[in-house]
DNA sequence: GTCTATAAAGGGATAGAC
DNA sequence: GTCTATCCCTTTATAGAC
């Protein structure tokens, strides 16, 4: 039972998943992984034959299925949308970011099709659909009325994941977690002032 | 008068600038370049004559002042925030891309410190500024209330570029410009239902 | 499990012909 | 303005010692 082993290849996985996700598979070498482990270049081969390649695929489905887990638990510890969202949320900032932007434009040409499109489904199913079905399930409550559920979880994920260049990489007075409700706030019941909770505005 | 020409190094730029825009620092070598014009790498110094770092850098920062003018003039021309948003969203939509996000944690990085720098400083200026201050401005005239609008600004220009890979990567039934009106919508106006407008839900 | 050594290919950059 | 040729460094990957 390795589960949580910190045996030498899962501190490679882990570095490697947070340097990929960071800089994305091209500004990564396998000198950079070897290097921050005290460990020489050749040496990844032996816990990873398949090289950089497999690296990163094999880190990548990974996170992608561990985030699947994660947001499915956030999800239904949450009593109500908003508290799903936020905890979804949460789940999202507490991990190495998913940039699934660069994934399809830059990292996914640079790997063999299969791979590729293997990676392409595994985002769908991890990322999208726990948080659209949330979405599709709060439509049929009557809880929200929402034409694109898809759309909307893609652009929840990249509003989540975009806290860590908000600000175009200036320092901002506020955690990524506090923006994050105050958007999810903004997504719930939008940025026009609600005349019904209380008497108006102000 | 070369404003629009035509000429060898505007063609260089103006691939540059989508290549870059769409895979990002690291992942364009300057062969890619030079073979989708039909020319040698080596020809590329004639009208870059710093490599491919003053290429990035040049147009990068060319796109950015584009953007500036571009969303400026959206903003201007819109009747109201809604019109400003849409305007905005679909200039965003009509240019190549720039992921600041990648731009911030993987092409920076591979630059030098000052072209870096400034980098930053002209994103901020160009893209996060003009949509923070219509925000702000909106807040003056109380059509919205918004605790952070530089926040806000970069989760717009997140959520609208975002779209290039909303889907994960599939192809979606409907196009960037009406997901991003959706969107706004959203944005504006929330999730939730307004009881307000009519007589409540349904 | 990690090392050294090295092959093989890729990529940025320069020199000089045309 | 574009080419060929070439240099030099980096990067991936393999072979084999320890």
């Amino acid at each position: 039972m390795e589960s949580e082993a910190n045996d030498a290849r899962t501190r490679v996985l882990n570095l490697a998943e947070r340097l990929f996700g960071e800089r994305g598979y091209a500004a990564v070498t396998l000198r950079d992984i070897a290097g921050e482990l005290g460990m020489r270049q050749a040496s990844l081969y032996y816990h990873v034959p398949g090289g950089k390649e497999q690296l990163f695929v094999e880190v990548t489905e990974r996170g992608l299925l561990r985030h699947q887990a994660g947001l499915e638990a956030a999800i239904a510890a949450g009593a109500d949308l908003e508290a799903r969202l936020k905890g979804a949320a949460r789940w999202l900032l507490s991990q190495p970011p998913v940039n699934i932007g660069r994934m399809v434009h830059s990292d996914m040409p640079a790997i063999g099709k299969e791979h590729a499109d293997r990676l392409i489904d595994v985002s769908f199913q991890c990322l999208l659909l726990p948080l659209a079905r949330e979405l599709m399930a709060a439509e049929a409550r009557r809880e929200i009325s929402s034409q694109q559920p898809v759309l909307l979880a893609a652009s929840f994920i990249n509003i989540i994941e975009g806290l860590w260049s908000a600000g175009g990489g200036r320092p901002v007075p506020v955690t990524n977690e506090e923006m994050a409700d105050e958007l999810i706030r903004v997504l719930l019941d939008g940025m026009r002032p609600r005349p019904s909770k209380e008497s108006g505005v102000e």
